[in-house]
DNA sequence: TAACATTGCATATCAAGCTATGCAAGTGGT
DNA sequence: ACCACTTGCATAGCTTGATATGCAATGTTA
């Protein structure tokens, strides 16, 4: 009984992420962006001026990641860092006019590749299927968060 | 009508897959192993002797990313490539008994990735959800292959 | 207030993915 | 045999993810 990867749902959910990886960027790399900074900006464009550590949260980025990919996206102009005037540790991210001016078609183009993506699913499909995600995601950060902070007292891990 | 991250198969197929990877990193390293050779591993604990591109097309890995993949698994001990005695171009794998040794192990580790993943999922809801990844990966799959082979006649894009 | 702990971010280093490019080894046509 | 094309793989250089570590600024506490 060798394992088998194409019934893997980790391995499944691997090769689905690099082909959703492969077609976002093909679709927005005319506009000057890429796929690591996205998510970054999906959240900056709802709100600015957010720290890294707000970013981190709603991202669930390792800090380190979020700092790298900060300073391609200040590189690139599309953000700013200012510090905070009552914290001297805090950095305030704050987009550019030009990253504002993308968000139209940027998120079309996201949209595009879901609708892509999801084309020939019904309506309970998709919506079953996306449910099922956020069902797996959290059990995943639910399993992290036992690695990270061993045992509380209660439901010990054999 | 902002964009809503959370509502994008996309940006979820992404958080699952870094969380897939979180909690398989964290088994396999005690191993020796890491994530991005295990795919390679599953192939060949199947079938050795594999040529670089024959383990490519099983894959769905672009031929560099292989390359040096297989570079890291030959520098830890895990592969040796011996060159085809036909064709000069041609190495073909062969897994190292330590490799050999590991497969157990390894997709013992694998499983319970996923058993931890779907645990809470009926039967029937994880059957649905590797289908649906499945067809997903197909239709990415068949888009990606339009955009490299633009249009051969028929149905023209737009 | 001095000592210690925590918090926020940066840097170094690596893995794992990608595109672009180069080159040697085969293949085919003339 | 020679030229052009194809195939198989490697290398260079980038992005995106991670861990380990350091450090300055802030909080806390004796």
């Amino acid at each position: 009984m060798t394992f088998n990867k194409d019934e893997s749902a980790g391995y499944l959910a691997n090769h689905l992420a690099r082909l959703f990886a492969r077609d976002l960027q093909a679709r927005i790399k005319p506009l000057g962006l890429s796929t690591g900074t996205f998510p970054a900006l999906l959240v900056l464009w709802e709100n600015d001026g957010l720290t890294q550590r707000e970013l981190i949260e709603r991202l669930d980025i390792e800090q380190p990641t979020m700092a790298n990919t900060l300073t391609r996206m200040e590189r690139d102009g599309l953000i700013r860092r200012c510090k905070d005037p009552a914290d001297g540790r805090v950095q305030r991210i704050w987009l550019t006019d030009e990253a504002r001016a993308l968000e139209g078609l940027a998120t079309a183009a996201a949209e595009a590749v879901n609708a892509d993506a999801l084309a020939g699913l019904g309506d309970e499909e998709r919506a079953a299927f996306q449910a099922t995600m956020r069902r797996i995601i959290a059990t995943l950060q639910a399993s992290a968060d036992d690695r990270d902070t061993p045992a509380r007292g209660r439901t010990e891990s054999l």
